[in-house]
DNA sequence: AAACATGTCGTAAAATGTACGTTTATTCAC
DNA sequence: GTGAATAAACGTACATTTTACGACATGTTT
């Protein structure tokens, strides 16, 4: 049996936001100060947010600390992803020298849980985490991240992408109060399409959930759009009614 | 920083078949011979199968391993599901005990990667495993499990229901020729609701990845059902073409 | 031959999705 | 002010899919 030492564990975190027109996703920009022989290519250098994990906890509860940590909130939408072990996805040397001296840790090889998280992009953003500074880049034009990161960050826009199909998420991503129009915008966005305007409200106008507020847009050059706000509780009883309904017909 | 030993990491895997009418999974019977201090209670000593992993291989590699080691095969349907990391899922001494026993190793705590796994419930199981006796359990009788695996598995059945309704999973835990009724049983066990199987017929029989053979039922006591297959290359086709579509509407 | 379980075909109503025309409220340029 | 521009908001016709269920065919058991 080849009996190793056990791999330390990380958690990542993708954590999406929405500006009203473009998918965003907060980044770390690695310090390579920190670095004997510095990160070369400039390209290179962002990951997600993370962290080693030392502390005698649930991952969940550790990635609710890491995204306290960065925002200072901790009723944040979080969703486990996926486990990502590749013995060797981390494995150059520069990879392995900035671990060492971010978390003074020979680590021989690290197992990663990524989480994803869905944030209200005005939700302030602390500029500088323990691990480099942050920023929100655009998700369309993320070329590299450092370690797999890249590829975890696929993994969670696939989920997004099904998510958003199936389950209200993109009200995590929204504003309190936010109109049909910015709902759209998330989901072409996300989607990648155009979705016909009328037929968008008419579809959500549906939602028993989807509360109209009396408050409109103001100082826009057009006819200014109603507010909504997204009901939870409504939403929870109009899954269970479904759920019930579905057992009644044959 | 509380900088503490890594945990273990388990791999655990629930092992979907399907007898027919009733979805079961395969359990094993945790050997209390090697425990001194026996397991009492009768129906708390079953277990997911699983392993410690040691190697320094892919999680998903592990588990397609014990999948091999219970099974013989290596082209099973295996995905993962989901990570459990409560510090204290395991905790109990008597549970503790038969670790150190049956992996030689004094775990002080135990991360487990969850995989959930489909198989046609006629491919040869093993009757022993490193861990135990082997057999399949009906999934609505299971009322306790070792550790955490009660949850482990119902965590499985809501992926699986929820997987069934938007993917051609269905076919890998039928034999490679079934009658539509073989399917809908599955359907309806899954999702514990009744079908009309008139129009049950109807909508899948509209797909192209589903081939009628020439072959029928024998030996039954009524109108031989027709057998089909499940033809993947057809499958990926369909869906291929709904995708291109899906960009032409607005 | 009757009873039975299931396969097979069909159809009408209901619900949902798609395409697109019209009206309304606001700002801005003149 | 007046009209153009803009996007919200409303409406309508048609196509497609889902649901409910009637009627009949087929092969086996008793």
């Amino acid at each position: 049996m080849g009996q190793l030492v056990n791999p330390s564990i990380s958690v990542d975190i993708v954590i999406f936001g929405f500006d009203g027109l473009h998918l965003k996703v907060l980044l770390v920009r690695r310090d390579s100060s920190k670095v004997e022989n510095s990160l070369k290519s400039a390209q290179c250098d962002h990951k997600l947010p993370g962290s080693l994990i030392f502390e005698n906890e649930d991952l969940t509860t550790s990635a609710h600390r890491i995204l306290k940590e960065l925002t200072g909130l901790s009723d944040i939408y979080l969703r486990q992803l996926q486990v990502f072990s590749d013995p060797n996805r981390i494995k150059r040397s520069e990879d392995l020298d900035w671990i060492t001296k971010n978390y003074g840790v020979e680590a021989h090889r690290i197992v990663t849980v990524a989480y994803y998280s869905l944030i209200k992009i005005d939700n302030s953003v602390i500029k500088r985490s323990v691990e480099g500074e942050t920023s929100w880049s655009d998700v369309q034009t993320i070329r590299q991240l450092a370690f797999d990161h890249k590829q975890i960050l696929l993994t969670a826009l696939e989920t997004l992408t099904r998510q958003l199909q199936t389950e209200p998420v993109a009200f995590e991503l929204l504003p309190k109060k936010f109109t049909i129009r910015q709902l759209q915008n998330l989901y072409e966005a996300v989607l990648g399409t155009e979705l016909d305007n009328r037929n968008f409200r008419k579809k959500v106008l549906k939602f028993s959930y989807l509360i109209p507020l009396e408050e409109k847009e103001k100082d826009v050059a057009h006819k200014p759009a109603r507010f909504y706000r997204f009901d939870k509780t409504r939403y929870l009883k109009e899954v269970k009614r479904k759920y019930n309904l579905s057992f009644i017909h044959s």
